[in-house]
RNA sequence: GAGCCGUUAGCUCAGUCGGAAGAGCCCCUGCCUUUUAAGCAGGUUGUCGCGCGUUCGAGUCGCGCACGGCUCACCA
């Protein structure tokens, strides 16, 4: 939006100016010997002064104390101090600066390295000229941005006044550097699968929908990654990992974004026991890499990640907090019954296996602060998961929790494609009876499956969740750089 | 989708009982050649989110809308 106010005038009239003196407020050529880093770095090596050197930043900062002042200047690796003296510029060029240069503008500066009487290791100028000419000003220097709306909105404002966001997304890109690090390490291939699929599934979720025009069909932007993975499994790539976006149609919340990071990985020749033991190192892997050690703080808690963590199934932990065993009601009427009994205020679920996982959420999940794994869900809502051979009401599935949020889900695949057609069929049942987040039939992924798939087992962990726990942070919104908002005007 | 809270200068925020729109920073002018939230003196700033209503009079009260936050619902 480009408003028009006094000071973009004023910022404005001080570009024509350099024009007017044959200064280019938008130069395409820029050099500079230092970082403001390596400048800082090459005078603590050896402090001698007179050390010429050429840099270039942002100002920061402007302290004008009449024929000298001082400035900050930042570029990414950190802020220099800058002392521009009439004596050393000239008349003009001293001159120039203040008329033409403000705050937020880009800057190169040549001078010679010292210390200042309080300290500070300053370039002292003999030279400067305008990199690019800032026409609106940066937020206020120290109370910074503060407003919700307009860090998100003008995401790039929140990193330049508050250091600790820029924190956060630096934090962000270690912890996936770290994963990928460790995936690779364990001799896992990292893939790209398709985005714009066909048919959607892998997932519980409502898609976006959109179309292609040369093909004139309808896509569907994916929901997870699952399917085409399991396909690389069965295609011979034994250990395979993707990161990237999943889209779901739903609402925004403060642990839901429309669009979101998703680490899936699966193993061949692998079960749900391995898999914990794979998410335990991997936490165990990636603290100790970025946060230097396994103890970590999350919204007043102090975590331990120290493997092993705890295992406990559904079934024990729902009785454990709700005095219900789900396994004496095996149907849904007679476990309704028994939540009604003991006067827990649940809506009704579509099913038994529903109604497990809700009692779960209410009971169980807020409890969960310490890592833990739950396993054994209901077979009803996990129609891609491998049943348990002792009892088929459940499948082999968990689903961890860290600091009561739900971190990761995993299973013992199921591989044979008899009962994932009877499953897809029991999926297609419920949609009829309007359940909107049933899974489809996926026709391509049984071929796929008659072929012949390994047992495997397989993981997902919602990064941004993963983020959030690694930085203390209780919004989703504060570890997505543009998280989703409503549309302005 | 529901409830509660919020929206005032470029930024951060006050604004009492309905009675002349404010502060600090920023910005502009002047002074100041080692300051660092530099300092001193002076000055400028506004669709009080938008619309309708009540009232002699609305930033303030009522209704509607928009956007945001939190909680809930939804969400493996």
């Amino acid at each position: 939006m480009p408003e028009s106010n006094e000071r973009r005038e004023q910022r404005l009239a001080k570009l024509m100016l350099l024009r007017q003196l044959g200064l280019d407020p938008y130069p395409a050529r820029v050099s500079y010997s230092h970082t403001c880093a390596q400048a800082l770095a090459a005078f603590e090596a050896s402090p001698e002064e007179n050390q010429p050197v050429q840099v270039v930043g942002r100002l920061m900062a402007i302290r004008d104390m009449g024929k000298s002042t001082f400035c900050h200047i930042a570029d990414g690796t950190g802020r220099l101090q800058i002392y521009l003296r009439q004596n050393d510029l000239g008349e003009e060029g001293y001159t120039l600066f203040h008329k033409a240069m403000d705050v937020g503008d880009f800057i190169q500066v040549e001078g010679h390295l010292f210390r200042t009487r309080t300290g500070e290791i300053t370039v002292h100028a003999v030279a400067w000229r305008p990199l690019a000419k800032a026409l609106l000003p940066l937020p206020d220097k120290w109370h910074g941005l503060r407003d919700v709306e307009t860090r998100y909105r003008q995401r790039y404002l929140d990193l330049l006044s508050n250091p600790e966001v820029r924190e956060i997304f630096i934090r962000r890109a270690r912890l996936i550097t770290a994963i990928r690090r460790f995936f690779d390490a364990q001799g896992f291939l990292e893939v790209e699968t398709p985005i714009l699929q066909p048919l959607y599934g892998g997932a519980a979720a409502r898609p976006f929908t959109t179309y292609h025009n040369a093909l004139d069909r309808t896509l569907y932007l994916r929901i997870s990654d699952e399917l085409y993975l399991k396909r690389l499994i069965i295609g011979g790539f034994d250990r395979v990992y993707e990161i990237g976006h999943d889209f779901r149609n739903e609402g925004i919340s403060t642990r839901h974004n429309p669009e979101f990071t998703v680490l899936e990985a699966y193993q061949a020749y692998a079960d749900y026991h391995d898999v914990m033991r794979l998410v335990e190192r991997l936490y165990e892997t990636i603290s100790q890499e970025v946060m230097g050690g396994l103890t970590i703080t999350y919204q007043g808690n102090t975590i331990d990640l120290t493997p092993p963590w705890r295992r406990i199934t559904m079934r024990d932990a729902i009785l454990e907090h709700s005095g219900i065993d789900i396994l004496e009601y095996a149907d849904y009427a007679s476990l309704w019954a028994a939540v009604q009994a003991k006067g827990l205020d649940l809506p009704p679920q579509r099913n038994w296996g529903k109604l497990v996982e809700k009692l779960f959420e209410e009971c169980v999940e807020p409890t969960l602060i310490q890592p833990t794994f739950i396993l054994d869900y209901p077979v009803e809502i996990s129609p891609l998961a491998k049943k348990k051979p002792e009892d088929p009401r459940l499948v082999e599935r968990f689903e961890f929790f860290i600091g009561a949020m739900e971190c990761g889900n995993a299973f013992t695949e199921l591989n044979d494609p008899l009962d994932q057609r009877e499953r897809f069929v029991a999926q297609g049942r419920a949609s009829q009876a309007g359940d909107e987040e049933a899974h489809p039939m996926d026709e391509d992924f049984i071929t796929a499956m008659e072929h012949g798939m390994p047992p495997t087992g397989g993981l997902g962990i919602g990064i941004d969740r993963l983020v959030m726990l690694f930085t203390d942070q209780s919004s989703i919104r504060e570890v997505i750089l543009f998280p989703q908002l409503r549309g302005e005007e």
